[in-house]
DNA sequence: TAGATTGTTAATCGATTAACAATC
DNA sequence: TAGATTGTTAATCGATTAACAATC
């Protein structure tokens, strides 16, 4: 959206050149704020400023923007409507990726019902499980798939994405499968870890367990008036 | 458990000077390999055997672990049961910290009915709501209890963690509330941050959309034939 | 033009890896 | 003892911050 050639030309090469795993991971927090203040119309924003509502330094913001181009302007600041457009596209949010859950169990449900995927451009189009009790029922305008059907249904439709709720037991020959019927971006929920990169296929493994566990490190370390 | 005195001390010393953040976000990875080592009965291993299995080098393995203190042997490696041990007292997993969820929707129900605080030694005790229709339902066995009577639930129990499940307009007060009752870790699965450091109550932001953003952004520059 | 703020280079800082002496 | 592997120091690498010239 409202882009035009000559910048969408350059992104695409600077894009090619592999850009820091620093930077990549601090890519979906700018959309956020970038997006909020959007939502509050504010519509100039100079990396001091962001600085100060980010908690990061300015320096980092200017440095990890123009790892995709000169997107600010000297003496002005950066224009957030078409930074927000610019980290839409580097995000990849207008290529309406198309996903699938694999395992409609709680976590599975809870996926589905949530505006997670529309918000970042992702399109949810099919759910699928094993358990008999669950296939046929419908979880948030879905009805849910039986496993046996997941190999026509990537044939017959465009799948980028699958979501992988499964038991952790499970969830490597599943990974495979569904790596084998094409699909190329995995985001898996199970706490074990699955490398497919070998096959060409990105994986983003949650691991909210972790997350957890380091809020109890930092809990044990701060104070802790009860031991 | 199984812990000596001697040991016990210096780590305690250890602990207190601070450790890299790049060293604590890898300390929960090496407690899932540990554990996995244990459930399939290897009782020793090296860092560079370690390294194989974890896909990373053997020196960081034992850079890492040395910030808290010498849990090998020269010419040996390390004890499994012991290191997992050690990692588990460091990351707190027997201080059996009591959680409460707020928020009982489709999230914090998959969180209530899953082994994600048990495996970690976090005891879910209670779960919390503001919407009549789910108040006073059982939710994998604990009954939802509204809003209102959360205050005097944690003057009355002992309280670590409030796992916020709540959408994310609320969540900002919600936290703040959450603080001003005295509990001191938070769990955050909205994509609102949240800072309460100047509290010193500690936060963990979950933000799963980031990792879905992340995988589109890797799913963009990997190939993608269908552009 | 003068003021502001970016883009970019150089300096600093922290984290990772390599190497090896200590030691089991 | 000889072999293996840790603990630890030193070297490298990458990421962050500071500084300032370019420029709107």
């Amino acid at each position: 959206m409202n882009q035009n050639d000559k910048s969408s030309a350059a992104l695409s090469d600077v894009t090619r050149d592999s850009v820091s795993p620093a930077v990549i991971k601090r890519l979906p927090r700018y959309f956020r704020y970038l997006r909020e203040l959007l939502r509050n119309d504010i519509l100039r924003i100079s990396s001091g400023e962001l600085s100060k509502l980010m908690h990061v330094t300015a320096s980092q913001i200017r440095q990890d923007l123009n790892c995709f181009g000169g997107f600010g302007q000297q003496g002005y600041g950066y224009n957030v409507k078409y930074l927000y457009g610019k980290i839409s596209e580097i995000l990849g949010v207008n290529r309406n990726y198309n996903a699938i859950i694999i395992g409609a169990g709680n976590l599975g449900s809870a996926l589905a019902s949530s505006p997670i995927f529309e918000k970042r451009g992702v399109k949810l189009v099919a759910l699928f499980d094993v358990n008999p009790n669950v296939i046929g029922s419908s979880i948030s305008g879905y009805t849910v798939l039986p496993m046996e059907e997941l190999d026509q249904y990537c044939a017959e439709h465009t799948v980028d994405i699958a979501v992988l709720t499964t038991p952790k037991e499970v969830v490597r020959e599943t990974a495979e499968h569904i790596a084998s019927l094409g699909v190329k971006g995995l985001w898996n929920f199970a706490s074990t870890e699955i490398d497919l990169s070998h096959q060409g296929v990105v994986v983003q493994n949650v691991h909210m367990g972790d997350s957890l566990m380091t809020l109890c490190y930092e809990l044990t370390q701060n104070g802790d008036t009860r031991f």
